[in-house]
DNA sequence: GACGTTAGCGGACTCGAGTCCGGTTCGTCA
DNA sequence: TGACGAACCGGACTCGAGTCCGCTAACGTC
């Protein structure tokens, strides 16, 4: 593993800002990836050396954000971080994962669409699928893999964005719905 | 509402014969609309004008299968149709959707992922959904609508491509784990 | 059977995603 | 400091989805 070259470190970060900046303006559908290449000075195979697709570029944007949940899950206070009881945890976990989901939804919404199964392959959905497992685990929740991929299936940016949207629910129903849901889910079945 | 014009009619067989032979020989993914149209002996324009996208050739290539299901629902003989249980309505559609899902894997795919928010705007996603809102109301469950929705993102066909292909799960299973998700989201939570 | 209306036709066109490869720059090692 | 190779750059290119609009032919009317 060497280290970035420091042309390449540039670019990265102007890359960076100036899709931030174009997205902030007008929309993340809205722009195009000649245009980004534009703001940022730099070609289009640098930004596709580097980012792979717009949906790459969606997640570097996320990345920030995600790795705060992530922190607060690892080694947070709980009910979100470890201390709680599993269903506790679930629920929390299923709160702070919509608000970060609804705030930042067009951005999600492309992370996850860019191409088929995109959403199933991100490094973020891995750490959120292995924590929802844990927890059902943790709870002798039977078939665990399969429930923690159905609860995130529901939290998936398609889904939330019509049920915020095309629906019109609001954020606090829809986080108390799924909650109650996941609650049910994390239940050994009677 | 006019009669269908005679070449309309024609074309629209046309293209669905082409496209069937097409998809079979080289999948779904694998071809063009050019090519459907050239194979179909049509002009883009006119695929176009009647399917508006390839998800929309896709949802027609469905169609009859989709409308098998849908009678079994209304007026088959239970567990899926009227007279049984709701829960036992809820496991029978899950296993018998997913049947359906797995064996038209291809095809579903392009109609739900030929654009962002496609799966959720489907003439039968619709009547999927009314069905399990439906059976949810009837069993008590609270949030039934919201369930529903849970449930049937856990049976989309990027989800249900990833547990077959990727995870490489076998469907009997899936349909014993997803059915049995399905009676603790039917369940009343204590 | 001729005529006017209009739905339907079709292929050239636009637009954007993603690829390719010749040229350049960076970091390293002598 | 100079030279070498690897990593990176960038913009021209390909490829396919979806649009547009002048033209054609089907259907209803007289």
């Amino acid at each position: 593993m060497v280290r970035e070259r420091a042309d390449a470190a540039r670019n990265r970060l102007r890359v960076l800002a100036a899709a931030e900046r174009l997205f902030a303006r007008r929309g993340v559908a809205g722009v195009t990836m000649d245009e980004v290449a534009a703001e940022a000075g730099v070609g289009k195979g640098t930004l596709y050396r580097r980012f792979g697709d717009k949906g790459g570029l969606a997640v570097a944007l996320l990345d920030e954000r995600e790795r705060e949940l992530q922190q607060g899950i690892l080694d947070g206070g709980p009910p979100l971080g470890p201390g709680a009881p599993p269903a506790a945890r679930l629920t929390a976990f299923v709160a702070a994962y919509l608000e970060l989901v609804a705030t930042q939804l067009d951005l999600v919404l492309m992370s996850e669409t860019s191409s088929p199964g995109a959403r199933l392959r991100t490094g973020a959905h891995a750490f959120w699928r292995q924590h929802c497992r844990y927890l059902l685990r943790d709870a002798n929740t039977p078939e665990s893999e399969l429930r923690a991929d159905l609860l995130l299936a529901g939290l998936a940016a398609e889904q939330v964005h019509h049920w915020l949207h095309d629906e019109h629910r609001d954020l606090t129903d829809l986080t108390h719905g799924l909650s109650t849901a996941a609650l049910a889910l994390i239940q050994r079945h009677p």
